[in-house]
RNA sequence: GUGGGUGUAGUUCAAUGGCAGAGCACCGGAUUGUGGUUCCGGGCGUUGGGGGUUCGAGUCCCCUCACCCACCCCA
């Protein structure tokens, strides 16, 4: 019986992790800078905190979930994304004492049951930020500016932010009213999904991809002017923020994001060519989120983003994350006792964080000049017969094919030479 | 969950129902201390898995798994 790897899920073997590493990395001296500290929370919770903050007819809920039940009985899901998660954390840890606003920012995977598809899989690594504690849109533009800062700061330039506000309880309770009074008389004309929208989640009808349905959609009231004073007004604010920050945006009023508790602000980031699953990372304000898990009532705005699709604009785009690092020296030791004389300055040199190889299987030098040609090491460092009686080592550029002798009683002047 | 496509060596791909092959990569060697170029040598791989038809299946049929594309949805 041989294993396989659990379908929509992928290893990352050494040829890329340090890819990885290096998104890892970028987003979070960024997340630093804006000075946002990292939160991590379980893999799984409380199947309710999802059920509770998506919303029972989210498409999450009903059919993405891992759900399983522990040795006692209790009912958790492996999380299908990071804000609620961050949210109980919040509220349990009690962060809403001391400074007024919390900047968080975690990098993990999350776990959705769906069929997978390129730019899709089961378990994905999202990165995300949670600013919570203000609605000033100050910081929603801030939120969105380092989404956009850390995508462009990648070199990728097929981008396109996409922003809109879906108000408040208040407008969209009126806009909900409006649509429906305006899809009810094509009632027959839509499709068997969006009839039933019209009743459960109207503003559903705007994303549907039929194409009756769309060209019906297309004559819809638009959300936007449904806001309310201060909605309009707060929307206002987060474009005049970004316009001072320079970053391009177009409005969108069809952005809906699929989770019930955003409100206000929601945007989204859009890579050129990757196919149906286009969406890099969303996000958008959650004002009512933490009263609804139990918190006071505290407003706070986000996004998510998915290394995978990141990684697929990247390379879509042909920009590079660098190559796996060459070592920069290889030693070569020839005969048992040059070897083993050899193996304390092998240790001592990696000790002062040089990069050395040494490949024990290889007895003969053409055989371990070869493979430090094929590491693509900068440096040969030959030790024999001469070398042990010489008290010194042959230190070869493997470019250049120039040879100089160290004496080993002092490394640093080897180290040095290898440093460069 | 629905529809379609594809699965052969590490990889990219061949093989009218008739002996499973090639390029690249990889390993070894070309008188034993000088690599990259060149030359020589090295491949029985559960043809994704299981079943069926057939004298004979990588090839035809069924099931299954995985990936890809689209839908749905989203990261």
């Amino acid at each position: 019986m041989r294993y396989k790897i659990p379908r929509g899920t992928y290893d990352i073997l050494p040829q890329q992790s340090y890819k990885w590493q290096k998104l890892f990395a970028d987003f979070r001296k960024l997340a630093a800078a804006y000075g946002y500290a990292e939160i991590s929370t379980p893999m799984f919770e409380q199947a309710g905190l999802f059920e509770r903050s998506s919303g029972e007819s989210s498409d999450v809920v009903k059919k993405e979930m891992y759900r399983f039940t522990d040795q006692k009985g209790r009912v958790f899901a492996l999380r299908p994304e990071g804000t609620a998660p961050v949210a109980r954390a919040y509220v349990e840890n009690r962060m809403d004492i001391g400074a007024a606003v919390k900047k968080l920012y975690y990098i993990g995977p999350m776990f959705r049951y769906d069929r997978p598809q390129a730019g899709r899989y089961r378990q994905f690594q999202q990165y995300g930020i949670e600013l919570i504690g203000s609605d000033n849109p100050f910081y929603d533009a801030e939120v969105i500016s380092i989404l956009w800062f850390f995508l462009s700061g990648l070199g990728l330039k097929n981008l396109r932010l996409e922003i809109n506000s879906v108000g408040c309880p208040n407008c969209s309770q009126a806009y909900d009213k409006a649509l429906q009074e305006y899809f009810r008389p094509h009632f027959s004309d839509l499709c068997p999904d969006c009839q039933v929208r019209i009743e459960q989640n109207p503003r559903r009808l705007l994303d549907c991809k039929v194409p009756s349905c769309k060209e019906i959609a297309s004559g819809a009231p638009v959300q936007l002017d449904y806001l309310d004073e201060d909605c309009r007004i707060q929307f206002a604010a987060v474009q005049k923020h970004l316009e001072l920050m320079e970053i391009p945006f177009t409005i969108n009023p069809r952005i809906v994001r699929g989770l019930d508790y955003y409100t206000h602000t929601a945007f989204e980031v859009v890579g050129g060519s990757l196919g149906a699953q286009n969406s890099l990372a969303g996000g958008g304000r959650y004002n009512g989120l933490l009263e609804q898990i139990g918190g006071k009532s505290t407003p706070a705005i986000g996004f998510a983003g998915g290394f995978e699709r990141l990684l697929l604009a990247l390379e879509e785009e042909g920009i590079s994350l660098g190559d796996v690092p060459a070592p920069d020296a290889f030693a070569i030791l020839i005969g048992e006792a040059a070897r083993d004389a050899f193996t304390p300055y092998l240790n001592a040199l990696r000790l002062k964080g040089i990069f050395v190889e040494f490949d024990p299987d290889k007895s003969s030098f053409k055989a371990q000049l070869k493979a430090a040609d094929n590491r693509q090491a900068r440096f040969a460092l030959i030790f024999g017969e001469d070398e042990l009686a010489a008290n010194s080592v042959t230190l070869r550029d493997l470019q250049s094919g120039e040879q100089k002798n160290y004496s080993l009683e002092n490394l640093d002047l080897l180290a040095e030479a290898i440093r460069g």
